[in-house]
DNA sequence: TAAATTAATCAGAGTCTCTGACTAACGTCA
DNA sequence: TGACGTTAGTCAGAGACTCTGATTAATTTA
């Protein structure tokens, strides 16, 4: 008699899933891509960003960021570049190459969600995520508060 | 104009906040347990449990669980016993001072969910259970089917 | 009983993260 | 305008967690 989940390990499941769904997608793509690096990929703005902002926003030190960063240069993700407004600091763009990435897991990403709401239902699918929605003005510390 | 969460990140928020409530609960009770030491408490059943059987469940080497169980055992959160019908093994047991451990990350959880549930109302806290457990169904690796 | 398997450990390495110390460039203000 | 404090980034060293490969000892199988 298995004792039921705890509503934390209830969330942990799907997301985990989920997670490892977008992964072998992007490795089966070529893409070995590891979690500590997407966390910085994802931030990258269009237009390129520092080191210091990509640290700040996925919560890590600028030396873990220079260390994330300098694998993504060695693999062809990111490039760095001068930044003309400021010689101390120096751009991380994006590159052709992680630009491939996006639609890679944004198309694992909708596969993965079009077979939950078939084992849903719409009705149930749309709760949950009026759930979580609600659910996140409580437990996101970076969200936008107006 | 901030664009919507995918579901997998709506999934993620709640799920580190109460993560990160439990472990703050943990450490403000004078114990300091990291996430990996964790996972294999966890697993730990009430009358001891090889290595073997912890590293598989928790789905990590041999190697690495015998790390952590180090950590555990100079800490004081396990001991490790000779396993009486086999001499190759070893058991590895709570000691009471792990035990101790289970009523405070229960609370904090409760708490936790309070919470969510006087934000959420009954209503829709009981369908994003309800979601979240049928959604177990096609995202849990280790469910027993019957 | 010899061979294969299993339980655990030892040794070495790679990843990710940190703290502390440093250099170079920028901004301020007396 | 020049000294001072701040900011951007890097270097060095360390600890946590994880792996692969090799080894030892005990058990099971053929």
């Amino acid at each position: 008699m298995p004792e039921e989940p705890s509503i934390g390990v209830l969330l942990f499941i799907p997301y985990r899933a989920m997670e490892e769904r977008v992964f072998a997608a992007l490795d089966a793509a070529g893409h070995e891509i590891t979690r500590a690096q997407m966390k910085l990929l994802q931030r990258i703005d269009e237009d390129g960003s520092r080191l210091s902002a990509l640290a700040e926003s996925a919560q890590v030190t600028k030396q873990t960021a220079g260390y994330l960063v300098d694998q993504l240069e060695r693999t062809g993700y990111v490039e760095r570049a001068p930044d003309p407004t400021d010689a101390r600091a120096r751009l991380v763009r994006l590159t052709e190459r992680a630009r491939a990435l996006h639609p890679v897991a944004r198309r694992a990403e909708a596969e993965t969600e079009a077979e939950w709401l078939a084992h849903l239902g719409k009705r149930r699918m749309d709760q949950l995520r009026d759930a979580l929605t609600r659910l996140r003005e409580i437990t996101d510390p970076y969200l936008e508060r107006p």
